[in-house]
Parts: structure tokens; sequence; C-alpha cells
DNA sequence: TAGAGCCTGGACAACGTTGTCATCAGCGAG
DNA sequence: CTCGCTGATGACAACGTTGTCCAGGCTCTA
């Protein structure tokens, strides 16, 4: 017998029986609802979403029938209804990097204030992985979308933005696209941050950063640049090192830049997973070397020195850049733009250190 | 004139116009696509889907429609037909704090390898926004729940459950229901960490820890106790502060507990915001005090001395959570169990400290 | 050459909600 | 007493997709 019957009262499409005291996995719908309070569909949904025109005693009734069933309304079929998730998803590199902690959160807490939910996912710095994730997001019809880039190129956003989805980019410029785009000042912050190394008589300076491709990594090294040049120090090849933060590469670099015939100083580094893998290396050197990190970092204060570091406010990128979204949303807002906050330098006593000869 | 038309094409009801190439701010659908290819809707979903059952031919004239088109599947519609929405929920107290993000990366990469999106938010430490969140996510009709509680009511969840939300809990145990549960060895390895004083020769110990309704934070005050019990050393009442991990007032009661007639000689800290506050504390006192502190905190070995800490596997957590949370899903599930991951001590110095007379 | 069987493709309903519109009862005014 | 109005209520279609099922054309074999 493989037909049981002709005709299933509901197709049984759901394979999971639990020992439900109702129906088995079948969750209760307006219609069940309606039923149970003896009206009609319409006005459950006017009850649940809390229109007006409905009578107190109707109303009651249908307030019981939604405890009696423990109805909840499917938002998925709400949202193909209305056009709208009332959720935003946030890509980014790495949700167990320190740095995008309170960033994430204010993204979270912007939303949350707009009433949408956050969908997040991390791209591990894989352009590829950008890219499937941006799209699934769209597919789920999210209202919005704040993305901390991992590619260059961004035109694979394009139909969707012409769709409405309000696009706003974090931390590192749009590639290709003309889009909101919300940043710290990393060229300014390195500036400033080597130009201390400088101004306590530093004048060997490496620099050890993230890998080229990264706007960030590739403004803070020009950063560095500007500040040896506007010094007039012509800077050794020797004394840069870019690639991945991986503590074995950034290890290495650290030490070929301390060694050799004409060993650096004074470190500025790139971020802040550079940063504590350099205080590593500086922590088991006889002489004392000074150091400015991009990126703060918690603790520093407390290390011996305290680490001097150029901090960006991770929070508010962040938030400005979900407010910014949310105006998108509103229509509130005029075109891309592109927004720099500043960063701050926090002296704690790596950057003061004096050059050691 | 009121109205333009007495029937459009398409009901306006998105107001956004963009300056869009084609159709304002209307997406293309399957229906669309069919029309341009010439062919019927079901073939286009099975060219989408990638069913079998059309022809190579058929096929290049449907891809080619979708890339004219920019059309991407509404995947709303998908979860309405369907049923599951690939996507599960993870509800923590604080994204920035650093313990949760090797956490919820752990959860993130299990659910990509089954496919499924992550939807977060932070409960912030509050039973209603935990109930809130937990209950908006379940409308979204996420496939399953990762919960970091707040509260310890869960019974709200129940009619969730049995509708078919796989749901586990991490890091503290569900309250009022009967539910699987992922959490370290908070009891056992508290009592480690205070045996290790103990060891040193400590007897005169403090403790400062998170509000007691939580459940590590009371697990934790239970395996000091328990440590000092098996030392045979009662327990003087000022040596115990539990409360918000606010930094002002961990600050008060570890100065508290360090001056007055029976000074602590060691510090053993709840978990890693207050072993934070406590180092500040501890760096501006004259003589040194013993600390250890639960959970492992970032260039702890860099301090001077470096901090011994009982660590968990944040990571560890997250995984064999969202693991059973999958494996629940498949039905490969007895039924709820409470599994407990062990904790490990790490000696850095801070815990070997002699005690100061 | 005809029949059987297979493969491709399309029509249609259903998922659960919300917007539109019609209906109906009750009521006040003329 | 009746007309028209107001406010509550419900019937119905639509959102965009997928599952079911049927039709038509093709190939293969007897």
């Amino acid at each position: 017998m493989p037909e049981p019957a002709p005709r299933a009262d509901r197709p049984a499409d759901r394979l999971r029986d639990r020992p439900s005291g109702t129906r088995y996995g079948n969750r209760p719908t307006m219609k069940d609802v309606a039923a149970r309070a003896g009206v009609g569909l319409k006005t459950v949904s006017r009850v649940v979403n809390g229109e007006p025109g409905v009578t107190p005693d109707t109303e009651r009734r249908v307030q019981e029938a939604i405890e009696a069933l423990g109805f909840r309304r499917n938002d998925s079929a709400r949202v193909l209804r209305k056009g709208r998730t009332a959720s935003i998803g946030l890509i980014l590199e790495d949700l167990a990097d320190p740095f995008y902690g309170p960033l994430s959160r204010a993204v979270e807490e912007v939303a949350r204030a707009h009433g949408a939910l956050l969908i997040n996912g991390s791209s591990a710095e894989d352009p590829d992985r950008e890219q499937e994730l941006a799209l699934a997001l769209c597919a789920r019809r999210v209202d919005g979308l704040v993305v901390i880039p991992a590619g260059d190129d961004h035109r694979y956003l394009e139909p969707e933005i012409r769709a409405g989805v309000a696009t706003v980019f974090v931390d590192r410029p749009a590639g290709r696209i003309d889009a909101d785009v919300v940043l710290s000042d990393n060229f300014g912050g390195a500036r400033d941050g080597v130009a201390h190394l400088i101004a306590h008589g530093h004048r060997r300076i490496g620099f050890i950063g993230d890998m080229p491709r990264i706007h960030t990594a590739a403004e803070r090294l020009r950063g560095y640049r500007a500040a040896m040049e506007d010094a007039g120090i012509s800077v050794a090849d020797s004394w840069m090192s870019l690639g991945v933060t991986d503590p074995e590469r950034v290890r290495r670099a650290a030490e070929a830049m301390l060694t050799g015939p004409e060993p650096v100083t004074a470190v500025f580094t790139g971020n802040n997973r550079v940063t504590v893998t350099v205080i590593r290396v500086l922590a088991g050197l006889p002489r004392p070397v000074a150091l400015v990190g991009f990126d703060d970092i918690e603790l520093a204060d407390l290390l011996q020195p305290g680490v001097t570091v150029v901090a960006q406010d991770a929070a508010a990128l962040g938030r400005t850049a979900t407010e910014r979204l949310f105006r998108q949303l509103d229509g509130t807002l005029l075109g891309p733009e592109r927004i720099e906050l500043p960063t701050r330098l926090v002296t704690r006593g790596s950057g003061e250190l004096p050059p050691s000869v």
C-alpha cells in the first residue's frame, strides 16, 4: 500500500513528529485562532496587530483563543506580504576579533532602536565568502546591509541596492560602486602615531601591518610614509612588512627588523592583532623598543610600559553607519557620502621611550 | 483627481522610488523570468534550485533571463512554503564581551557548516529582553535557538519547543523546563582555582563575583566555598562580594576586603570583567596580592606578574551546543541532556605569589 | 507503424499573512 | 418610519515560492 489515503487533510511535508499535545509540529495559524474564537480571519489579524475597529469583547475572545492555542504570528508570511523584514545584515571579518565586538554591539543597538533584528556573518577576509553572505542576506530580503568589506569589487550589489537594499560600508570603502562609507581616519591616525615616535627622537621606525590589499592597512602604511617623509627620514625597505596577521609571520617580521645592520628603535603596528604579537616579541628583548599600535587593546594600560595606541572608536563606526542605513530607509538622505571619524592618540609610555643605542 | 487610474498593474505598496533602471523597487520574480525566457514558472524554479529534468538549452535560456533581470530568489516566500528557514538564533548577554566573541564565532561556524544563517541579539542580562528576543526569533521561525539565559524561567519557550524549535542553553542552565544544556564546570573550576591559592599558602582568600542570581556566579561561589571548606578554612563574610560587575562596585569591593582587620592575601575573581578591574586595583597596591581569575583574558601572560586563570573553552561551548542543536533537528537525539565541559587552570604567576604578611 | 514508456514542461494549489472592499447592524435625523 | 451614515466584521485576492499532477512529444521496440 504505497498511498495510505487518497487525500490527507494536510500535506505531511513536515517530518518531525514530536510528542506534542496537539497537532504534530504544525503550528496554529490565524485561521485556527479565528475558528476557535468564532470570528473572521481578518479580525484575528486586527487583534494581533493592534489595529483599531475591534470590540473589546471580540478582542477578548480572540486573545483567549491565542493563549489557548499558543499562537504566534508567522513573520515569514508577514514579510512576504509586507515587503519589509525589519532585519538588517552585518557582514564582518571575524566575530571573535575584539575590535568588532563593540562595533557589532553598536549596530545591534541602533537596529533594535528601529525595531529591527540583526543577522550577521563573518567573511573571514575572503571576498567570495563576503559575496556569498551578502547575497544570501539579500535573498532573505534584509532591509539593509552593513558591510565591512573583504573584497574590493562590490558591483555584485548594484542590483540589490537598486532594488532598495540600504547599504553602508564600514571600516573600509566600497569597491567600484558609489555607496555610503564610514571610516576611521586611518591615514591621519597612523601619521600622528608615527610622528609621535619621531617626536621622541626615533628615526629608524618599523611598520608591521596587514595585507596591503586591505584598505585600512594600505592607508596606515601611507600615514607611516607621510610622517617619515614630513620628518625628512628616508625609509628602508627592510623597515616595512605587510602580510597576514598570523602571529608566526608577525613575529618573524618583527625579529627581522629588530636585528640586522640598521635595526629599528621603534615599531608602529598596523592593527590590534599585530600589536599583541609584537608586544610579546618586545617583552623578550633585553633593550627597550618603543611601540605605538593602531587600535586600542584591553589592559594596554597595565603592561610595563603601558602601550601607546592610536585608538579608533569602533562603537561610533557601527553606530554612525547603522544610523545612516536607517536614514537611507527613511528616505531622508540625499546621496552616498564618505564619513571619516577621527582617531585619538592615547599615550601610555611605550611610545615615549627614547631610542636606545 | 485622487485616483490616477482605476486599477494599477501592480499595487504601489512600496513607496521607495529609486532611480532604478527598470521597475521602481519592484524586484523581478520567477514569473518575470519565466515570461522573459518563454518558459513556465516551475521550470524557472527547477533551474534556480538545480532540480533535474530541464534540457540544457532551456536551462541556458532561463539563466540568461535571470542574469538579465537581476533576479534573486525571495527566500521569504521559500520559507513560507517549505517551513524551514535555515537560520538559527543566538541570544547572548553582550556581543561586546570578549568571552562571547569566540563563542558566537563557533556557533556561526557550525551553523554555516549546516547551511544556516545566524541571527543574534543581546539580552543585556535582562530576562524580559531575553524573552522578547527569543519570541521574536521564533516568530521569524528560526529552526533553532542557542540561548545564554539571562532569566531563570523559560517556560515561555515550551510551546515553541513543542512546535519544533530546537533549543540549546549554553553557559547557564535553563530554568523550569527540561532542555539541552551545555555548561562549563564552573564549580570544579572555581574549586581548583581557589585550591591552587590555598596550596600556595593562602588562608584569607577573597571572592568577587557577579550577581548571585546568575548561575555561573553562584556555582563559582560554591566552588570557592568548597575549596575553603576542604582546607578547613572558615570564611568571613567580608571576604565575599557578589553583585554587578560594574568597575566601580568591584573596585570598592576589592578595596574593602584588602583593608580592614583581616585583609585577604589573595583574591579569586568570578569572571573576566571582574578580573580586569581587580588587576587594576592590585596594580596600585604596594604589597603583592595573589590573584586567580575565572575566564582567560588576552595579554594575561604579559602582565607583571602573569595572571593565573581558570580558563574555559568558549569556542567549545558554542560548538558543542550548536552541534547538538542540529542533531536535534536531524532527529538523531534521544532526550535533553546536560553536558559539562572541563576547565583548565593556567598558571602564570599571580596565583603562585606567597601570602605577604 | 503503432503502442508503451520516458522525459520535459506547465497549470494549479497551497504556505500564512495583510490590504481592499463589501456587508450588515444599529442609530440618529428628517 | 425610512434614509443614510458609521463602525464592526468578514470574504477574498495577493505576496513569491514549491509540490503535485497532468499533457504532450519523443524514442524505442515489437
